[in-house]
DNA sequence: CGATAGATTGATACTGCTCAATATGGGTGG
DNA sequence: CCACCCATATTGAGCAGTATCAATCTATCG
């Protein structure tokens, strides 16, 4: 019983506690499986489009983005990871992976076992129905980047993504007050927003005009939220962080017995 | 015991079975849930962005998609649905909608308790697996958006539109021989796509004149799946429609006790 | 102090958008 | 059964937002 002083698991348990309480037992049953964990440099694929991993891949540390190409080679990010995503969850039950994820940073990956968080799951309803939410959170971002992608224009679209990238570091604990570093090229913004390197670079010269960002060499700084949040049209109700607090406070999505 | 001679759970049984095998205990259990059935026209909301809904729609016939809108009031499509789709699957573990889901053509529609299905996927983790797995695939069916709407120029976009709605169509039973009817105006292909309505005119004439598709009133028909694919640069893997295949061909996603 | 990846700039081209007019077709009431 | 109506589809002309191409500049690192 070599247990380390602080788990591994910790960044992931915190996440999925995010949404909805662990019992104490399921917690520890999650943290009782065994994780391989390693250090990648930077732009390391962990995913490949058609692997058919047994391991499941986990960040504990540092960046990562998810992306697809077209058969011409063009690249579109689908999402960006941070620590304590669970990359890979998909692998569980989806033997063939359709997208590649790379990491953005040098990184702490863990690596989990399929099997063992598949019958995990089958064992422990409370924990099949986190994985479950983080998949259903995990689709309705997807489903704001094709609204970001698809409908919105340039100056939305760079907003959009720092909004949600800064909200979401907000959430993680990874940011220090408001401010974070988006390890991001221009060149991946532009693969994450559906645009242009050189689109991107105009567009991040644009809000800096407008005073809603300020960039010093690689990093953005948001200085005024407000007004970031306006541009981008930004509503954070699709990242679904309310769900645990709401049944804390007793905002009631509490079920009735209501059928018939 | 007043069981119909077909369930009305026939369509999604196929549909989570086409996937995955369900026990006859699990199946029973599922069509064994109370499920109130109407007919609705077509443009009716089943669910609206914000709606905390205590049931959950899934479509027994006709054809639904789901949006979000910006907040200048611009929309965009992000999924389509046939019969057999459990549109609302996300109101099980997340309170408040995120997006709108709307009919296309008159549907007939069933209603079941979120409870009742939550209930049973606790219960039942043979179901809560397939109702993972098919989060997992809508979710896939999500970035394969973000990069058709970001990443693709406007014939490849509508033609991968009609290459994934013939193949799902397809899978689902719903397709005659190849031949199928888009219950979709120019306006919503042009929401779907992120594109104009004007645009979306143009680009099917395009198609048509490469003798790709036939159009003659609102259908549109496939004369050249081949060559639609190639300009689509469709690729159906990230349905994966292989899953359940693949496993009954002994494809091996079977795991090792790689774990140490 | 080069080497190199990334950022920035300018000039130009083009895809797709906007606006506005016209056509079509299917349904409806008289 | 016809005239009308509405949503949808189609067309044209001009414009706007982004892409492309090609330099140049700037950090960062060995």
């Amino acid at each position: 019983m070599d247990k380390p002083a602080v788990s591994p698991w910790m960044p992931v348990i915190r996440k999925l506690e995010r949404r909805h309480p662990l019992s104490p037992v399921d917690r520890e049953a999650l943290a009782a499986l065994p994780m391989t964990v390693r250090e990648v440099k930077a732009a390391t694929y962990l995913v490949r489009e058609g692997d058919q991993p047994e391991h499941c891949c986990i960040l504990l540390s540092g960046y990562a983005h998810r992306h697809k190409l077209t058969k011409e080679g063009s690249r579109q990010i689908v999402s960006i990871h941070m620590a304590g995503d669970m990359i890979d969850l998909q692998q569980v039950l989806l033997s063939r992976a359709d997208h590649n994820v790379q990491t953005l940073t040098r990184a702490t990956v863990g690596t989990v076992a399929t099997d063992c968080l598949k019958n995990l799951a089958l064992a422990r309803p409370q924990i099949a129905e986190a994985f479950w939410r983080d998949t259903l959170i995990d689709a309705s971002i997807f489903r704001e980047w094709v609204l970001n992608v698809g409908r919105r224009e340039a100056p939305a679209r760079i907003a959009h993504l720092l909004c949600e990238f800064g909200t979401r570091s907000e959430g993680a604990g990874l940011s220090d007050c408001g401010r974070f570093e988006l390890p991001m090229t221009q060149e991946q913004l532009a693969d994450a927003t559906g645009m242009t390197p050189v689109h991107v670079n105009r567009t991040l010269q644009y809000l800096g005009a407008q005073g809603l960002i300020e960039r010093k060499m690689r990093s953005i700084n948001v200085v005024d939220w407000q007004n970031l949040k306006r541009v981008a049209g930004f509503q954070d109700n699709y990242l679904h962080e309310e769900t645990a607090a709401s049944q804390a406070t007793g905002r009631a999505p509490i079920a009735q017995p209501a059928t018939g």
